[in-house]
DNA sequence: GCGCTAATTATACCT
DNA sequence: ACAGGTATAATTAGCGCG
C-alpha cells in the first residue's frame, strides 16, 4: 500500500544485527506513524593514493571484514573531490557502529590517501541519499506491521517501507500537537542540585487548550514526575518545547527520575530523553525543541531570559508578569498563603514558552526542511552547521565528496571597507545598499572550492577570474557548486516573495512563505562566512578572501561613481553608502552602478535627520514615520545600564526630533539630580556582561568576573556564556572590579551613585551632546546654567 | 613608590 | 565554532622621576 506522511523525527537502531531507519511521522489523515526501513546500509569512501592498485586495495579492505559485523561490499565509484574527478572505493558495511572501527583500520592501509564521509550519521546519510526531507511530505510503499508485532511503539500504526520514501512537493505541515513545559525546583541555597533538591512544580500548556500543574507532595517529587510522564504519554505531543530545557529541565528531570526511581519514558518508543548532538536532548519520535536556542539568535534582546524574550515577541508583556526571584521560590512553596502566586508564576513561564513556540515553530520547521537537519537538531545547531548540512545535500546530488572535518589554526584575512563618517547632523540622507552582495559576487565570479585554481596550476582554455589584490583565481566554467547552490537559494527566495505578493499578509499561506523565505535568507547570508570558517568541512580561505576582495572593489567602484554623479557620500560600511538624497541623481547613480557591477542596488532607507559622531558603526536617524533608528550607540548595547541607555535614547530624540539641545541638557541634569538623590530604581542600574570564559582564563580583574565569583560563592550555578548582572557599589577600594556586586545582593543605600553619574549617564549623553558644545561639568552640575544654542 | 601614558584585555556591536 | 572591522572602557605594563 501507499502511505503519505510528513517526517517529524528520524532515528535508527540495530535490530537482530540489521540497521533499521525509523521515520516517525504524521500521515495526511492525521495518524501518528512509524515507518521502518531496513533496506539501507552504512558506507564510507576510500580515496586511494595516486599510484595505488585498486583491485589490490579492494582485497586488502575486504580482508579486514569481521564476521559479526561484516563489510558487505567494496565497489569502485566515480566521484568528484574539490571539483576534480576521482575514482574512489565505496565501502559498505552491515552496521553503523562498526563504521568508526573500519575507518581507522582502512585509514592505516598503505595505499589509502584518505577515508571520506565516514562521520556522517547513519540516518542523516539515509535522508541525504534518498532525498528524504525532515519536516516534509513523502510517499512510500509500505506493508503494515501487525499491531501484535508493533508493541512498544507509541503510534497509531507501524509500517515497513518496501522502498525508500519519495519526497512530495512542498505543502503545509500537518496540525502538530505541541506541548510546552517548565519546571520549578525547591532550593534554599542558590541553584538547585538534582541530587538533593526536588522538582516541586511542572507546568504544562498544550495547543489543545490544556493548562495544568503537576505538584510535588511537600518535598516528595514522585507524584510530580509521574503525573508529568503520564500526561505526556496521554497527550502524545509531536513537539515538546521548553526554555533552556537542554541545559536545565531535561537533565534535571532525568537525574531526578533516576534518583527517585521513576522511568521518564516519554519518547514514542518508551525511552528516556537522551543527550545528543549540539548539546540538545532528543526524545525519539518527537521534536524536542529548546527555544533558548532560538532566543540566542535574537540580538535585539540583550538579556535572554524567558520574560524578556516573551515580552519582545509580544507573547506576554513584561509588566503584566508575575515575577519571583529565584532565591525566593522555596519560600513561596513553603508558605501556603504565597503558593498560589508561585503556581501562577510557573504557569506564566509555560504559557510564555508556548507562545514563543507558536510564533517560531513555523520558521524552525522551514529551516529544518531546507537544511535537512531534523527539527530538534536544527534548532540547536549553529549557523555553520546549518549551512554545512544544506551544502552536504547539494554536494551529494552533484557527486561531490565531502572533505573531512579537520582541526585548523585560526587564520584571518582582510575583510570589508568601512569609511569614517562625517560627524554632525545631516538632513535628507538616503541609505543605498547592494542586495546580498557576497552571494552575488560568488555567483558572478564563479567562486567555489571546486572552481578554485591554485597557484601554479595551468589555466583552462575557458579562462578564469582573478580576484583583485589577493589574486586568487577561479575557473569561469563549469559553474561551481557554490554558485549553483546560491543561485537556487536566491531564485527560491525571489519566487517565494513573488508568490507572497498576491496574498493577504495575515493568511496562513503568507506566513508559511514568509518563514520559508527567511530560512532561505539565513542560509544565503551565512554562505560566505562559512568558507572562511576554520571549522568548516569545505573550508577554503582563498574563496572567502577573494569574495571579500571583490566586495571591496565593488563598494569602492560605487563610491567613485557616487562622486562622479555629484552625490555626497557621508558614510559607507561594507555594502552600503549613505548619501545626500537628491531624487533624480540617486536614481541615475543606481542605474549606472547596476550597469557597471551587475549587482542590484537599492535605496533601503531615507533619514530626514541623521546624526554621526567621528566613530564608524554608530549613528542615529529619524525616519519619515517619526521613528528613530539607533545603531551602534550605547543605547543599543547590552553592557550599559538601562538608565544610561534610556538617557541616550531620550537625548537623541530631543536632538533629532525636537531639535532642542537645551531640552536635552535639562533632561540629563534632572536625571543626574534624581540619581544622586537615590530616586532611580536599582533595576535600572544593573550592568549585564557575558562571562565569555572560565575564571582562570581571565588575565585581568574585570567587574563582571568578580561579581560572578560572589554569585558562585553564594551557591549560584554559573556557566560560560551566562550573563552576569552587577551594580557598582561604594566599595573597599577605588578599583571598579572590587566595587561590582551581583545585583541580587545590593541594597539601594550601597550604590555608588557618583559612578553612575560620571561613568554611565553623563558619558552616554555626552556621546551625542558634545557635538553641540555641551560640556561634562554642565551635565554633572545639576540644573543651574541655562544652556547654549540650538543647532537649527 | 607615584603619576602619567601606552599597550593590552575584554565586550559588544555593524554589515 | 559563519566572517572581518570597529568603538570603547578598564586594567595593567612601562616609563620618568633625585
Amino acid at each position: 500500500m501507499e502511505l503519505t506522511f510528513w517526517l517529524l523525527d528520524p532515528s535508527y537502531t540495530v535490530v537482530e544485527g540489521v540497521p533499521e531507519v525509523r521515520l516517525w511521522g504524521i500521515t495526511d489523515d492525521g495518524r501518528r506513524v512509524l515507518v521502518k526501513d531496513r533496506g539501507f546500509r552504512p558506507y564510507f569512501y576510500v580515496l586511494p593514493k595516486r599510484e595505488a592498485d585498486l583491485s589490490k586495495l579492494k582485497e586488502n579492505i575486504l580482508a579486514l571484514s569481521l564476521p559479526d559485523h561484516p563489510i558487505l561490499s567494496v565497489e569502485e565509484v566515480e566521484k568528484k573531490y574539490l571539483g576534480k574527478p576521482v575514482k574512489v572505493l565505496k565501502v559498505t558495511c552491515q552496521q553503523p557502529p562498526s563504521i568508526p572501527t573500519y575507518r581507522e583500520k582502512v585509514k592505516r592501509l598503505s595505499s589509502v590517501e584518505e577515508v571520506l564521509e565516514a562521520d556522517i550519521r547513519f540516518y542523516i546519510r539515509y535522508m541525504i541519499d534518498n532525498q528524504v526531507e525532515p519536516c516534509g511530505w513523502h510517499q512510500v510503499k509500505v506493508r503494515e506491521v501487525p499491531p501484535s508485532e508493533a508493541k512498544g511503539f507509541k503510534v497509531d500504526a507501524v509500517y515497513e517501507a518496501l522502498e525508500p520514501p519519495k519526497p512530495l512537493p512542498p505543502a503545509p505541515p500537518p496540525k502538530l500537537k505541541v506541548l510546552a513545559f517548565d519546571i520549578e525546583c525547591y532550593s534554599e541555597t542558590g541553584t538547585p542540585k538534582p541530587h538533593k533538591d526536588p522538582v516541586i512544580i511542572i507546568s504544562v500548556v498544550t495547543n489543545s487548550g490544556d493548562k495544568r500543574h503537576f505538584l510535588a507532595d511537600g518535598k516528595d517529587d514522585r507524584k510530580v514526575l509521574e503525573g508529568f510522564v503520564s500526561f505526556v504519554k496521554e497527550f502524545d505531543p509531536d513537539v515538546i518545547v521548553g526554555y533552556n530545557s537542554n541545559f536545565f529541565d531535561w537533565p534535571y528531570l532525568v537525574d531526578r527520575a533516576k534518583k527517585v526511581g521513576i522511568k521518564l519514558d516519554v519518547s514514542r518508543e518508551g525511552t528516556e530523553p537522551q543527550p545528543s548532538v549540539y548539546g540538545h536532548y532528543s526524545i525519539v519520535g518527537r521534536g524536542a525543541v529548546d527555544l533558548y536556542n532560538y532566543a540566542e539568535g535574537l540580538t535585539e534582546v540583550k538579556v535572554k531570559t524567558l520574560e524578556n524574550v516573551a515580552d519582545y515577541l509580544k507573547v506576554m508583556s513584561k509588566d503584566r508578569r508575575t515575577m519571583i526571584e529565584y532565591t525566593e521560590l522555596y519560600r513561596y512553596w513553603d508558605d501556603p498563603s504565597k503558593r498560589d502566586l508561585l503556581l501562577k508564576y510557573a504557569m506564566e513561564d509555560a504559557e510564555s514558552t508556548f507562545g514563543i513556540a507558536e510564533k517560531t515553530l513555523p520558521f524552525l520547521i522551514q529551516l529544518s526542511n531546507l537544511t535537512g537537519l531534523p527539527l530538534d537538531q536544527v534548532v540547536a545547531a549553529s549557523v555553520g552547521f546549518r549551512v554545512e548540512f544544506h551544502l552536504l545535500r547539494h554536494a551529494y546530488l552533484e557527486g561531490e565528496l565531502a572533505p573531512n572535518r579537520v582541526e585548523r589554526p585560526y587564520s584571518p584575512y582582510r575583510g570589508a571597507i568601512v569609511l569614517k563618517p562625517r560627524p554632525g547632523i545631516h538632513e535628507n540622507i538616503a541609505v543605498i545598499d547592494f542586495s546580498s552582495m557576497y552571494p552575488h559576487l560568488m555567483i558572478k565570479y564563479n567562486i567555489g572550492f571546486d572552481s578554485y585554481l591554485p597557484p601554479g596550476e595551468p589555466p583552462p582554455d575557458e579562462g578564469f577570474y582573478e580576484a583583485p589584490e589577493v589574486k586568487h583565481r577561479f575557473k569561469k566554467t563549469p559553474p561551481s557548486l557554490y554558485r549553483r547552490m546560491l543561485e537556487k537559494l536566491l531564485e527560491a527566495r525571489a519566487k517565494i516573495r513573488e508568490q507572497m505578493k498576491g496574498l493577504d499578509p495575515h493568511s496562513p499561506e503568507y506566513t508559511i512563505l514568509d518563514n520559508r523565505q527567511q530560512a532561505v535568507k539565513v542560509l544565503a547570508n551565512a554562505s560566505y562566512g562559512y568558507l572562511g570558517w576554520v571549522g568548516a568541512r569545505f573550508y577554503m580561505k582563498p574563496c572567502a578572501e577573494a569574495t571579500a576582495a571583490y566586495g571591496r572593489q565593488t563598494i569602492m567602484k560605487a563610491n567613485q561613481l557616487a562622486k562622479e554623479y555629484g552625490l555626497d557620500v557621508i558614510y559607507s560600511d561594507t555594502d552600503s553608502l549613505f548619501v545626500k538624497y537628491e531624487e533624480g541623481k540617486v536614481e541615475e547613480f543606481i542605474n549606472r552602478v547596476e550597469k557597471e557591477v551587475e549587482i542590484e542596488l537599492k535605496v533601503d532607507k531615507i533619514y530626514s535627520v541623521l546624526f554621526f559622531t567621528e566613530a564608524a558603526k554608530k549613528y542615529a536617524g529619524l525616519l519619515s514615520d517619526g521613528t528613530i533608528d539607533v545603531v551602534g550607540f550605547e543605547a543599543v548595547r547590552g553592557d550599559w545600564c538601562s538608565l544610561a541607555q534610556e538617557v541616550q535614547t531620550r537625548v537623541l530624540e530631543l536632538v533629532l526630533k525636537e531639535k532642542s539641545v537645551q531640552a536635552a541638557v535639562r533632561y540629563v541634569q534632572d536625571v543626574v539630580t534624581k540619581l544622586r538623590k537615590g530616586e532611580v530604581p536599582l533595576k535600572e542600574l544593573v550592568i549585564w556582561k557575558t562571562l565569555t570564559k572560565s575564571f582562570e582564563e581571565y588575565e585581568v580583574e574585570a567587574a563582571h568576573v568578580t561579581a560572578a565569583k560572589k554569585l558562585l560563592e553564594a551557591g549560584y550555578g554559573l556557566e560560560v556564556g551566562d550573563k552576569v548582572g552587577y551594580v557598582i557599589v561604594k566599595g573597599p577600594s577605588d578599583k571598579l572590579a572590587d566595587k561590582a556586586m551581583p545585583y541580587i545582593m545590593v541594597k539601594p543605600e550601597d550604590v555608588d551613585y557618583e559612578y553612575y553619574a560620571t561613568r554611565q549617564v553623563v558619558p552616554s549623553a555626552l556621546r551625542v551632546l558634545r557635538y553641540f558644545n555641551v560640556k561634562e561639568d554642565e551635565l554633572l552640575a545639576g540644573r543651574k546654567q541655562t544652556s547654549l544654542f540650538d543647532f537649527t
